[in-house]
DNA sequence: GTCTATAGGCTGATAGAC
DNA sequence: GTCTATCAGCCTATAGAC
């Protein structure tokens, strides 16, 4: 019953482990109850134990960003089936934000917990050739202004989920409502040609 | 030279000496390095005086946010004397970004940080008359279709804010670009019909 | 009103035994 | 590889002297 090559398999078990009970420590209590100690109290090792797999906490927190990312992209991926590439931009604006909806915390970890974290998950999603916002851009590749409307898109559907997560009580449209009335002023202004933008007034 | 009721007007003005020590180190640091002790040092007293003036650490955050909400919306007042409605709408929101990354953590913390902050702040604001959200959609009253008109722009405005302050690496594009066309679809938009909302396919 | 002192926690990270 | 023990801090908040 037991193996003799056990230790060899466990350590890429045991970084899984690991990651495991951070991710379930933070989509329940959000990432700063992340520590070190409960999480090696939840893994079952001592707190020094968990240095042997991670660097630090930092190291843990990338990880699971960027795990976090790659399930948005999946989750965005699932809508590739639809040919109509107005119906299938819409579908993955939906699908984004009610990934962020859904996984709060982990959108949170993501976007808006700290600059660092969000450009190094970014960094390296780029480097392995998808990003959240390179495959709005390729969503949206039928129209003729990229990059500038991908990441106009991309920042109204981040500002429709984060709103939502830190001031719901105060959005008294439903959620869909917003997304649509978004996604179809986005898909009327994309074939259009650039706006011709007036001085504005200074403050007086 | 010494008036004898000092300590009378002592009391509001230790409150504002307080709250400056500790938007100082906010808007340096970030909130999250405001702690009772760091502020006791600054202010120069002991972190047990502080309790004299504040119940704790929220009491002053949520002061704290309160005051920047409050100079959020005087900077977009500041706007009022625009008479064209879409000119002033143009203005008012490029106003609110500008604050936004004028004061990152101020924003952060107004918007950002934690849940029950932006729902007190929001609160107290709704109950002397007015937020941003209600400001906008003030600003959008010559539209017909509110609130979901002024919810939707607030949230485009809040996504360029926030997306710019964790992800400003991967915005190329100028956020006066990001601004303008996201008002100038608004304002396309905004005396339409209502969208006709096709039915979106499932995930295979 | 302001202080000192302290209760009663928490943290990330590491040295060195086994 | 995993442990115990610990370093070297950090924190909010309060009791009680002055």
């Amino acid at each position: 019953m037991v193996s003799q090559k056990q230790h060899l398999s466990d350590q890429p078990l045991l970084r899984s482990h690991i990651l495991d009970a951070a991710r379930s420590i933070v989509v329940r209590h959000g990432f700063d109850a992340l520590s070190m100690r409960k999480l090696a109290e939840v893994v079952g090792y001592s707190p020094a134990s968990l240095y042997l797999h991670f660097s630090g906490r930092d190291a843990i927190a990338h990880a699971l960003g960027a795990e976090g990312h790659a399930r948005l992209l999946a989750a965005l991926h699932s809508y590739d089936f639809v040919e109509d590439d107005t119906e299938r931009l819409r579908s993955i604006g939906h699908a984004y934000v009610e990934f962020g909806l859904k996984h709060p915390e982990m959108y949170r970890l993501i976007f808006m917990q700290n600059v660092g974290y969000t450009e190094a998950i970014f960094n390296d999603a780029a480097a392995s050739g998808e990003t959240a916002l390179s495959l709005l851009a390729e969503a949206l590749a039928f129209s003729s202004q990229a990059p500038a409307a991908a990441e106009t898109l991309w920042t109204a559907l981040h500002g429709i989920v984060s709103l939502s997560l830190t001031a719901a009580k105060h959005l008294v449209t439903p959620t869909d409502v917003l997304i649509d009335a978004t996604l179809e002023l986005y898909l009327s202004g994309v074939r259009k040609k650039p706006v011709r933008r007036p001085p504005r007034p200074r403050a007086a």
